[in-house]
DNA sequence: TTCCAGGAATCAA
DNA sequence: TTGATTCATGGA
């Protein structure tokens, strides 16, 4: 059990940052690090349920970031009619801190996807390549997400099997860099963010729309901004809605704008407009939300 | 049916 | 540089 404060686990998981956590009941239930977990929401506490011991619980602790001060972070906000809507639109949602080949591979499966659709490619990938992991039997089977070194020596056709079509291609090429070491994810922790977002986009099929999702809910990059279809269409109308800046310079206005924690700015406004648009990732929680 | 989805590579101008 | 086309697949 955890204390849980100013933090929405279900916007949170069911965002579209991360793609393995799936709604059971009243609780979430994925695999982190290896390790199947039930997550439960009850008031100010959260409750792990896990199918073994583990010596510690950094793993669960660190990857919710259940340690981070929220309210310090909305404080850098801009304060501007847009962004005040978004939080009080969103209040709680919170970034993950994800591992880089899982969060590299799930965002290359991720271009023209819908994020429903993108949780059905790795599900199908996890079960088609993934070792299996402990888990209790109402589960069902459950299984860790491959290794770069499982998806390199897969076929093609044996991964479009899993609907990933033109980006299976794209996955081949970034786990054949990864698992020989010419993409070497461990060490993009300690280079400045361009550098780290150049290395990612050296993948076929990478551009600078994953490499910042990457940087952002994997290294947790705050100067990482991705614009995908939701924000450009954000930026356009709650900050651009007269003039038609081209995507390049509204990319620019992201790097000026958004303070120290414009990543976590950027999720706000790619939530709060899902919202808008009735497709709840999670406030309005249904089962056929998830 | 038609449109569109957490895009990127390619080619034309 | 910028703009259109293509690439698979399925939800809404």
């Amino acid at each position: 059990m955890f204390p849980l404060r100013d933090y929405d686990l279900a916007a949170t998981l069911g965002c579209g940052q991360a793609f393995r956590w799936a709604l059971r009941g009243n609780a979430l239930e994925g695999v982190v690090s290896g390790r199947w977990v039930r997550l439960r929401s009850e008031g100010p506490n959260l409750f792990a349920e896990v199918a073994e011991t583990p010596p510690d619980w950094h793993w669960l602790t660190a990857h919710l970031r259940l340690d981070e001060d929220l309210a310090g972070i909305l404080a850098t906000f801009p304060d501007d009619p847009a962004m005040r809507a978004a939080t009080a639109a969103c209040r709680g949602l919170r970034l993950l801190r994800q591992e880089p080949w899982e969060c590299l591979a799930s965002f290359i499966l991720s271009s023209t996807k819908q994020i429903v659709q993108i949780r059905q490619c790795v599900q199908s990938l996890c079960e088609r390549f993934g070792d299996p992991v402990a888990a209790p039997a109402d589960a069902g089977p459950q299984f860790a997400f491959p290794a770069a070194a499982r998806f390199a020596a897969a076929a093609e056709p044996e991964l479009r099997a899993c609907k990933l079509g033109f980006r299976a291609k794209y996955l081949r090429d970034a786990a054949r860099r990864v698992a020989e070491g010419e993409l070497d994810l461990e060490t993009l922790r300690g280079l400045p963010t361009p550098a780290a977002r150049e290395r990612l986009m050296a993948c076929f099929g990478v551009g600078r729309k994953i490499a910042d999702c990457v940087l952002l809910f994997a290294y947790g990059r705050q100067d990482a901004f991705p614009v995908d279809v939701w924000v450009l269409r954000a930026l356009q109308q709650l900050y651009f809605p007269k003039r038609r800046p081209s995507k390049a310079r509204l990319q620019r206005f992201t790097e000026t704008h958004f303070g120290p924690n414009a990543g976590y700015a950027q999720q706000y406004l790619f939530h709060y407009m899902r919202l808008a648009a009735g497709r709840p990732g999670a406030a309005a929680l249904t089962a056929r939300s998830w």
